[in-house]
DNA sequence: TTTAATTACGACTAATTTGGTCGTAGTTAA
DNA sequence: TTAACTACGACCAAATTAGTCGTAATTAAA
């Protein structure tokens, strides 16, 4: 029920990464794959999703890939988790039946949990993308030679620092 | 990897009926259990854990049960999150091994993931469990804690904040 | 015009976590 | 002794999550 997941963790090692480039300059999946280890396909369609939330613009064909389109300082990470992993809820009514609530208004079941989903969005609202970025460089080990050239060919040191 | 679950749900369920029991007043889980429409075995477990945890006592035998020990106002979720489902770790490093680091001591690769975790542990960590029992409508004045509340109660734990 | 590199996306399987049950034992009041 | 409780480990089922595969579609460049 919870929604920190693994995609979660692609998207924000994606957004780190696209936001230490130039405006204008894109970054693979391969890229991005290669450098942090992250699954090829799973973050293939994490990126898809950011794409589609208007977070990232991407670009299709040879020579494609994606770059921010958004001030990651001014995103809060609602919106992130709302684009990966759908609304935040964190816990169904337990007594739910077809939808509808068994209890009534005697109901004390989903108050506290619906406090706790609620404070957890305020939470979330609140606390921006940039935020969750700061701290020291997300530095790669580098792990092939293929890597390296995939960082030069990008014209970048596989250090990404603040 | 999140930990809200209906583990919590129960035991949010089980505190906020037992808070409006007299002093000295038992409640057992088969109480709960009817009244609310939870699982026998699932509480009974939950409830284990609290006491367990020394939010509750229990009293075995016949007319056994359990009552409350810890003022809910003053008791930060976290430490029922801890109870009944483990220290607050919303994601395991990417980059471990057999539970262990693989880039050993010299990682500096800090997940963005790990950075929302600890800020997902102070978090509930200021959220007492009383904000979260109060009725459906508007809490007027939400009583977030202050850092010398928690020392008051969780002194051993703030020393490991930092 | 062909090829290679890339995004796009649905379907599928595997792994993990979660939720719940069962059996059994220990404790205590009546 | 019995009934009503808590205590707890082992187990199974369901749901979720994580990851893979196959196949298009798109585009730059050879």
């Amino acid at each position: 029920m919870n929604k920190i997941n693994r995609k979660l963790e692609y998207a924000l090692i994606g957004l780190k990464h696209m936001r230490s480039k130039q405006p204008g300059e894109l970054t693979t999946v391969k890229e991005i794959a290669a450098t942090y280890g992250c699954p090829f396909e799973a973050t293939s369609k994490v990126m898809q999703s950011l794409a589609a939330g208007g977070l990232v613009r991407s670009e299709q064909g040879a020579h494609g890939g994606y770059q921010l389109v958004r001030d990651l300082n001014r995103l809060p990470l609602y919106e992130v988790l709302e684009m990966v992993v759908g609304p935040v809820e964190i816990a169904k009514c337990l007594h739910q039946v077809d939808g509808g609530c068994e209890l009534r208004g005697s109901c004390n079941v989903i108050s506290p949990i619906e406090n706790l989903n609620r404070k957890l969005i305020e939470f979330y609202r609140g606390l921006t993308v940039g935020e969750l970025l700061e701290g020291r460089g997300f530095v790669a080990k580098p792990q092939s030679l293929e890597l390296r050239d995939l960082a030069a060919h990008a014209g970048h040191e596989l250090a990404a620092v603040e």
